[in-house]
RNA sequence: UGGGGCGUCGCCAAGUGGUAAGGCACCGGUUUUUGGUACCGGCAUUCGCAGGUUCGAAUCCUGCCGCCCCAG
């Protein structure tokens, strides 16, 4: 399978970079791109070190990943090179993440990490390398459109990686590929085994790749030992049913974890109080939300402002609603929309744009 | 220490002679390049304790322990 890296003109003489984490997907970016005959350069970053941990580990951008990405480099006979960029990304991904739970929010570190290390540094210096283009693996689609490149979903919904790329500029776009985009995850795999990467069989990468054991809360207090503050769960009356162990650990829509029984239903975390140290819990109905205020928006459509569909999590189908460039609308109400997370905005298969939420309106109050 | 009520899984709670519902919580799994949600599965051989009646009791009887309420 060849991809198509749009770039005009024969490919020969021309230079592509590709951002390769060791995984198997831009692992087969890399081969994809030696294979179209254009001068190929792997540049691998490592972003932190877990030490012994990671051989295991189904993570990225750390020592048995670094090595792998060097490995199929070599394999493919293509120039390699490793950048060390581990304060740079603890301070723009790791520490946003630990401040932003401080702040009673839920950030998405994946988000942070393109936005920052690898569409602003590392897309930066491929431009110095005189690069024509930097190619990723991301599940994604870079499609010409009347009025430039556009970004759309992958063609297999299910590995749709655009919710996560919602803050890429267009300039960025420009310069920036995403030859998987069209291709099935089966057929990634293909080719990997084809050209036996040792990298063919490595399982998916999940969950925060600095958080290799999933608990996230032991990295934040980490970081910020602050921000680990008992204090009180109380219902939307100010009633106490019972304490809890720090803000960190929990987010709006979270069911488990409360340790409240007795109840005749479920309870939901409405909200985080951080001045006051309170968790608010209430019942699902009082998680509905009609709309969602952004921050930080970045819009790479046109004048679109209706008939648009809009994601309030990466695993989620798009559920209709408006924008007027600040706050999302949402047609049917939503659940679990929670401050730090973002709200990427789709008019069919093209992202728009989105933005970060910063506040919601909730449904049952409106109606009331 | 007169009267009344109650004591069933961590919490709430059904069950009043036929061999322990359900909800919440919790645990495990599935799903997932954020957090979460959702879904599936698990979760009292035992009903405050000790005797007794009965083929058979959490359910009836007796005693004890504990808690609550009304009186004083």
């Amino acid at each position: 399978m060849d991809a198509d890296f749009q770039l005009a003109g024969p490919l020969k003489g021309k230079r592509i970079v590709v951002a390769m984490s060791g995984g198997v997907d831009s692992s087969v970016v890399a081969a994809l791109a030696a294979r179209s005959g254009a001068e190929t350069i792997g540049v691998t970053l490592r972003l932190y070190d877990h030490g012994e941990a990671a051989p295991q580990s189904r993570t990225c951008c750390a020592g048995q990943d670094i090595y792998d990405a060097k490995t199929v480099a070599d394999r493919l006979g293509i120039a390699h090179h490793v950048f060390d960029y581990e304060s740079r990304f603890r301070e723009s991904v790791i520490e946003r993440f630990a401040d932003e739970y401080a702040r009673g929010r839920t950030p998405i570190p994946c988000i942070s990490c393109n936005q920052g290390v690898k569409f602003t540094d590392l897309l930066g210096f491929a431009r110095e390398l005189g690069a024509d283009c930097l190619a990723t693996g991301h599940y994604v689609r870079r499609a010409a459109g009347p009025h430039g490149p556009e970004l759309r979903r992958a063609a297999d919904p299910a590995r749709d990686q655009s919710y996560f790329l919602f803050a890429t500029t267009r300039d960025q776009l420009d310069f920036l590929r995403f030859p998987l985009g069209d291709m099935p995850k089966p057929a990634v795999r293909a080719v990997a085994r084809e050209l036996a990467l040792l990298v063919a069989d490595k399982p998916d990468s999940q969950d925060i790749c600095f958080v290799p054991d999933g608990d996230y809360a032991r990295i934040v207090k980490k970081v910020r030992p602050e921000a680990a503050v008992a204090g009180e769960i109380v219902d939307r009356d100010g009633r106490v049913l019972g304490t809890h162990p720090g803000l960190i650990h929990f987010t709006v829509g979270q069911r488990r974890g409360l340790e409240i029984g007795g109840q005749p239903e479920p309870l939901y975390v409405l909200r985080l109080e951080p001045a006051q140290g309170r968790v608010v819990v209430g019942p699902k109905r009082a998680l509905a939300v009609a709309e969602a205020r952004l921050s930080g928006v970045n819009w790479l459509g046109e004048g679109q402002r209706e008939g648009l569909t809009v994601k309030v999590r990466s695993l989620a189908k798009p559920v209709a609603a408006r924008f007027d460039g600040e706050t999302v609308r949402f047609d049917q109400p939503e659940y679990g929309v929670s401050p730090g997370q973002a709200a990427v905005l789709y008019q069919g298969d093209r992202v728009l744009g989105g933005g970060w939420i910063e506040e919601t309106v909730s449904a049952e109050l409106e109606a009331a």
